[in-house]
DNA sequence: GCCACATCATGCACCACACGCATCAACTCT
DNA sequence: AGAGTTGATGCGTGTGGTGCATGATGTGGC
């Protein structure tokens, strides 16, 4: 017994009710049923044997609808165009062109990465929703393995375990200085010379891996650096040098700002260049992940 | 070929499609459609393959949900909900408790019978659309005929061919006289005793049996009505009255008005009385107008 | 007014398809 | 590692939908 509803009627018989109804003549819906005259009309019969309603007045041989067939007819019409749409739904899902995709993203992507690749998959699936926050590399990990989102742009030192992931871009460390700074005229910039300087820098909590690798390089030039103070997100940092508290290390792009404020400077030293992945998880099957994979 | 839908999706499927995807067990859904599980999983996959879509994941002999099956069972849920409404409407339709009743009637019905007849109605099927407005008996009978109207509440002398009718209240011709009137103190006045005065009566045009038969009366009591000016309806012929244009005969129940302008005098003549009708045509099957019939 | 035609219903034979049973295959849990 | 769970598949069977032939009934033409 069924569930949800307890009547025999299928869509099949919706169909032959509508294409009778439009026509009041068994005959000629028949021919566009492709099937017979008996084999409809008893359809139609069995559909009235179900509701245990007349949709037909069978007055002198000719079919005219009852007021509850007009009823049904419109009904019929409805759940016929809704079937095709779900099912046409169901199909676009499949293909990835509808759905959500579930993105989160460093903030130092949103400078050029995320852009880029959003405007690309927008203008491919318009029809995707995109649930879009932004989220530090770490926390990124642990919602993709649970499978909390689909997608995510990170800076991965190593593959991940568990996961999937393909680097988008290299992006070099870069000094930021007050605009003021003795060092502000030169283009190239020896980690060496900034030995003696104070620093601004990425606090550990959001992503330890930018922190101890910039540490770790400038023990390399020979210094510890001297942390006054540490920034949550890129903009506060680069307010901190523009304020004079100290000069510091971004990873590229980096944001724009006004440049009697602060000033962008390349590094001299053959630093390995930091890698910004997206990373996914094998086991998500989403077609929309998919979608959007194939056009990274 | 369908018309409206081409694919070979039936409602049983998109009901074992929902159970299966509620229990995410093939067996355990299987009992609840009364299935085995081999019949059920065959009826899940001939879905799949109609639609060209997998609508579960099959991951470690577990069923998972996919993001085209979330979709679909939103819509199939919807779809199966619809259905039962559908054949509900058209059943109610098929009792007569949905639909509209296409109800006329002439001005003099408004007054008690109309009341009367549709408060009974409506306590009876209040989902019945009533559609309703005034019309002459004349056009009455011509719109029951035409199939335009389901019922009507007309004047009607004798059996109208072509039509079914009941009679539902016998009406009297009262006198109204203007409040200053000679003959205003009497209870009963005899129709003779107008010879003199003049009229104010109902147009021909509108209804000519109700005219020719109160000139008709007047004849027959030995003289024949000066009529001085003609009204459409009751409230303009007793306004006219008021205004002291003439005497009139209505058919009670007349409208009630100001005691001081206009009063109404019994005939002491013992005239036949009105006859108020109900009128249908048998032709018309309409579920709601047998309802409307019964309880007349 | 009678006969050919149109139209819906019904009897009958047939076959596809959905079903149940038995079994296989693969994963889980102890 | 073995028992249990669970979904898929092979196979035989019966029901139900189909086509063909024909019946019943109303319509229109000459």
């Amino acid at each position: 017994m069924r569930v949800v509803h307890d009547v025999a009627m299928e869509l099949r018989q919706l169909n032959s009710f509508v294409v009778v109804a439009e026509e009041l003549n068994v005959g000629r819906a028949a021919v566009r049923l492709h099937l017979t005259q008996p084999s409809l009309s008893r359809q139609i019969a069995a559909l009235e044997h179900d509701l245990g309603v007349e949709l037909f007045a069978r007055v002198k041989r000719r079919f005219v609808l009852t007021a509850a067939g007009e009823a049904f007819l419109v009904d019929a019409k409805e759940l016929l165009r809704r079937a095709d749409e779900a099912v046409r739904t169901a199909q676009r899902t499949h293909r990835g062109e509808l759905g959500t995709l579930r993105l989160r993203f460093v903030q130092s992507a949103t400078f050029e990465a995320l852009p880029r690749l959003l405007g690309t998959f927008r203008a491919a699936y318009p029809e995707v929703v995109l649930d879009l926050e932004t989220m530090t590399t770490l926390r990124q990990t642990d919602a993709l393995r649970d499978g909390r989102i689909d997608v995510g742009l990170l800076r991965l030192p190593a593959a991940e375990p568990g996961l999937s992931s393909r680097v988008v871009s290299h992006d070099p460390l870069v000094v930021a200085l007050p605009a003021g700074h003795r060092l502000a005229k030169r283009k190239r910039i020896g980690l060496a010379e900034l030995a003696e300087e104070t620093f601004v820098l990425y606090t550990r909590a959001t992503g330890p891996s930018v922190h101890d690798a910039i540490v770790g390089y400038c023990r390399a030039a020979g210094f510890v650096p001297r942390i006054v103070q540490e920034g949550a997100d890129v903009q506060t940092i680069v307010a901190l040098v523009a304020a004079g508290l100290g000069v510091s290390l971004l990873i590229a792009p980096t944001p724009p700002i006004d440049p009697e404020a602060v000033v962008y400077r390349k590094l001299s030293d053959n630093l390995p260049p930091w890698q910004l992945s997206v990373a996914w998880s094998p086991d998500n099957s989403s077609p929309v992940l998919e979608r959007f994979l194939q056009l990274v």
